[in-house]
DNA sequence: TTTGATAGTGTAAATATTACACTAAGGTAA
DNA sequence: TTACCTTAGTGTAATATTTACACTATCAAA
């Protein structure tokens, strides 16, 4: 048999994107309802079907895009979800993805009819979703519980300047634990990735706070030596 | 549209198998010569198509068994690939996994005719792969780098009697740097999750060593306490 | 000018990590 | 049977890291 004998394969399968931001002190997912057949009307990560000229990582961004109207969001694929009943038409399985972003609701609604609407839901209660989307939500739930320790994942979750405090409470809001602010700020500021800015906190009704911001290139300096991060 | 009337899916996607083992004081990777085209006669990783009926996990099992022999081996999935090109048959995605276990060449033959032999080559240096082998076998070797630091592979490698030093050498030769012999044992045994045979080594002509066993009970206890595994 | 709220700071004790070199045991060969 | 070769096995002091812990500083609003 010569190589362009061979049988044509074809294959359907979709990505999913798990979209995490903070807000209101807890950690949030990005969910839409589904304006489509199967489960028209629930509520669902993000997701749809990858064309046969995409690679995933573009399906990815396109999907994210079509479903939500958010656009050049860096997402990082974790894991691949393949039950044989997983989906109601057939075989189908997905790749799913993670991301954390800084929370926005400017912009934030479909851009095509496959998503009745867009919207932000506390990451520690899901409701009831479509498919094995809550097999999936979890996962990459638990997997950035992990990845927070080692990779400087909240910067992503803040404004670009932000006080210690704030940052702080992101760890403890996404790990649930305390943590001494003491030595969580001799910590991290000894690893000297993080920047001050001139200008303190305004508009608080008590002693203004230092604003700070990360600083990645300093962090990958520090990463190329062997540095390893960890709070 | 309701949902018995919905168009049928339907997926080829296949799995891919990076089984390391350790062997003359180093890492091998487990290759098939492949016996069909496309990329007959040529070395792979060993994977085939997913059947429609079948779960992920249970189509690696079946896959790896029936190009290698080997059975029952613990695989876990690490990355799946999707460049839109490469497979010279059409869009086909490969979910991969990898397992780090004893090397044996007890029962290593391929099952099918799909390939010719199944062989261990040194992870170190790779020969021409098919398809994007290469670089599922790079990111597999990569990942368990940085496993073994952090979770208890390397006593998959070992025999399940093992000295120290059997022990310390399959760190070094992995990580690729030496390390100090007093430190290395009494960190080691700090975690308390090594037991001591009454036995010692036998046939070696030198002073025998002693003989320890990795206690998975006692590990997951520890760990379950929070306890962090790092060498 | 007092009050309330959060920012910001240091130290001592405990623990973990590193660097480093000799003695012990057992088999082999003279 | 002794000397020797090879690998096993062990301890300590110096340094670095982690932990626990409580008060003063600043600012705005009342």
């Amino acid at each position: 048999m010569t190589k362009s004998k061979l049988p044509k394969l074809h294959s359907d399968f979709s990505v999913d994107c798990v979209i995490f931001g903070f807000d209101e002190g807890e950690l949030k997912i990005l969910l839409i309802e589904r304006n489509k057949a199967p489960f028209n009307g629930w509520k669902a990560i993000p997701g749809n079907l990858v064309q046969d000229n995409e690679d995933l990582d573009e399906a990815a961004q396109r999907i994210l895009y079509e479903l939500t109207g958010l656009k050049n969001i860096f997402m990082e694929q974790f894991h691949t979800f393949g039950k044989t009943d997983r989906h109601p038409q057939g075989r189908v399985i997905t790749v799913a993805y993670y991301s954390i972003i800084k929370r926005t609701d400017e912009g934030l609604h479909p851009i095509t009819s496959f998503a009745k609407k867009a919207l932000w839901w506390p990451a520690n209660s899901l409701p009831k979703l479509a498919f094995d989307h809550h097999e999936i939500a979890s996962k990459a739930l638990e997997l950035i519980r992990h990845k927070i320790n080692f990779e400087p994942l909240v910067f992503e979750l803040l404004p670009s300047k932000f006080t210690l405090t704030e940052l702080q409470h992101v760890y403890e809001a996404i790990c649930e634990k305390n943590i001494d602010k003491r030595n969580f700020r001799k910590k991290i500021l000894s690893y000297d990735f993080l920047q001050e800015f001139a200008k303190k906190q305004s508009g608080v009704s008590h002693r203004a706070a230092k604003l700070y911001r990360f600083n990645l290139k300093k962090y990958n300096q520090l990463k190329k030596k062997g540095f390893s991060f960890e709070v």
